[in-house]
DNA sequence: TATGAATGAGGCTTCATTCAT
DNA sequence: AATGAATGAAGCCTCATTCAT
């Protein structure tokens, strides 16, 4: 691994761990082994290297939603894939989520970056309801609230895994919730 | 007004305008027009000031929820004015949850703090969802998950109108969007 | 002495001992035994201390410059009184002396500081030198140019005798250098 | 341009722009387009850099004096061709000296430097001066203060000059103080 | 010769906290 | 109770220099 990245993996780790603010960049040089003016070599300040770590989030998320217009189009996605999905990325993306999370409130950059991230969210839901609705699947709803509304589902289910994990997981019932909302009334009766 | 308030509603516009961190307690003691060494004479830490505003909002959650309780108790709480009253109770209390929302994710004891206003929270939710599947008002759901989808979307309201006044209000659509998901499909009619 | 004045005093000496980057604050605090934290109750940057430094020298030429004025309106002026006095300004003053021709290649607030210095000097003498004129003592020269050859003569003399030491002081030798160049070819013969 | 070169040549720029401190080794590798480790190939250090840009300048300015002393002992030197040939060598070498004066006061080598060419500037108008004397073409004055003065007014004109730009030009002025105070009060009467 | 990543000492500054008055 | 000067640890960052390639 470069130094660059091995920079970039630690402070995740450390900035998912202890909040930007604690982490230092004492600290930082520390846990990666490398020297304090080491980073400087590779950012050009510490929350530079915030800058990089929402950056490769961005296009992560960038090429899930992506994905998931693809399937769209083609008519395969279901409300659980679309919902599936979403748990997953955010499952896997833990680390960078919990930052975004404990830092929007602190940082410019971060809420800037939060502020795209759930746009494109809610674009994303937006479509899925739009085209659900076309096709008779879902209720007609408010499309851009609903869509807002559902990403925001998300990253409140997200912010209670991260910072309260003692409490049950939710997921499913909130599932269970937005369907109930959003399905008609299987019309098979 | 006593010193202590002084210190107490002084520090809570601070920080609920520029966060924990960006309020030292140079500023604080500068905009208060009361020395550094004061601060000190009322509170242990800088910390403990921030735990005295938790505790009071916290005091006046309860007092909220017991009165919600007495109500409800009384058969006189129907769902609009159970949501009614907390988003009442959010708006005047912009400034508390604006410092939980941006320090329970830096901070233990905030983090602790709004575990247990969550808590709360759900619990009354969940009361309230128990009594409306009794008298045949509401669905019948699993009760403490959904409290939590409840309170959850709640907190997500507030976050997106404190931290995101660009974005249009929802809260209507939102509501909608719960009635919709709990609501029983309007009997007989 | 107050601890302002300690500092002042003290970096006074350092900066013109070792130039203004090899004073540290670091340095300073120790010298001064004080921390270095207490530096900044005081001054809001270590260049602040040398802007300090600079407005107090500013301050003590305008006095002598304003009793230089006096004694030429009462006519009670000679050009020996007035180099004479000027010598003894820059020898009281060297400290002061040696800080501004220290640093103001390396720092704009000192250019500006000696520019001004310079202009005042170059004024005073040229008054001078018009009076002069007017009065039938001194040779009729372009005033303005003759007045900064007279104050860029006492900057190099300062210079040498600070940097050089070693180079016997030829003070006097430059006023009959001036003399020679500036008295009219005594009448009297 | 050997390597070397390149960096004498660039090093000289930059310090005459900037001043020797900002010019940092990284700065002048990127303006050279060289690697900052190729500097050490070539220099043992930052300040042998300049101690080469010093030695050179140092050598410049003895070829002058030859130059000089050769006329005059043939003489065809004039106290004007001697303080022309003067002025074009500060012009034409603008950058040296502003590198010599704005890094004596910092540096042991320029402070060093500086005195050896004051020194050798000095014996020069001396030389001169005693020729003069010989001549009959100028006074009789001390002749080593004498030498001192002409070269600390050289000096002082070419900082004027290279730190305060907007100030007039005076060079003529200064010349014409000179002749007053030197020149015999023509005989031809 | 040349590269450029790495080093680490050290610079300036901030800030929660203490203490004599 | 209140003051405010003083503290000192710690933070971010810079830079001349070294060294493996």
């Amino acid at each position: 691994m470069s130094t660059k990245d091995l920079i970039l993996a630690t402070a995740k780790d450390m900035i998912s761990e202890v909040g930007f603010h604690k982490m230092t960049t004492s600290n930082l040089a520390k846990r990666a082994d490398i020297s304090e003016g080491t980073i400087y070599r590779h950012f050009e300040s510490k929350e530079d290297i915030l800058q990089h770590i929402l950056d490769t989030f961005d296009e992560k998320y960038m090429t899930l939603a992506e994905t998931c217009r693809v399937r769209m189009d083609k008519g395969t996605l279901s409300l659980d894939d679309l919902l599936g999905s979403h748990f997953s990325f955010l499952d896997a993306n833990a680390a960078d989520i919990k930052i975004v999370l404990g830092t929007y409130s602190i940082l410019e950059i971060t809420r800037r970056s939060m502020g795209r991230f759930i746009e494109r969210m809610r674009t994303l839901f937006e479509d899925f309801l739009a085209r659900g609705a076309e096709t008779g699947t879902l209720l007609e709803v408010p499309l851009r609230p609903t869509g807002l509304i559902l990403a925001n589902m998300f990253f409140g289910l997200m912010r209670i895994k991260l910072y309260w994990p003692e409490i049950d997981d939710f997921s499913m019932e909130a599932v269970e919730f937005c369907r109930r909302s959003l399905m008609l009334p299987e019309a098979g009766i």
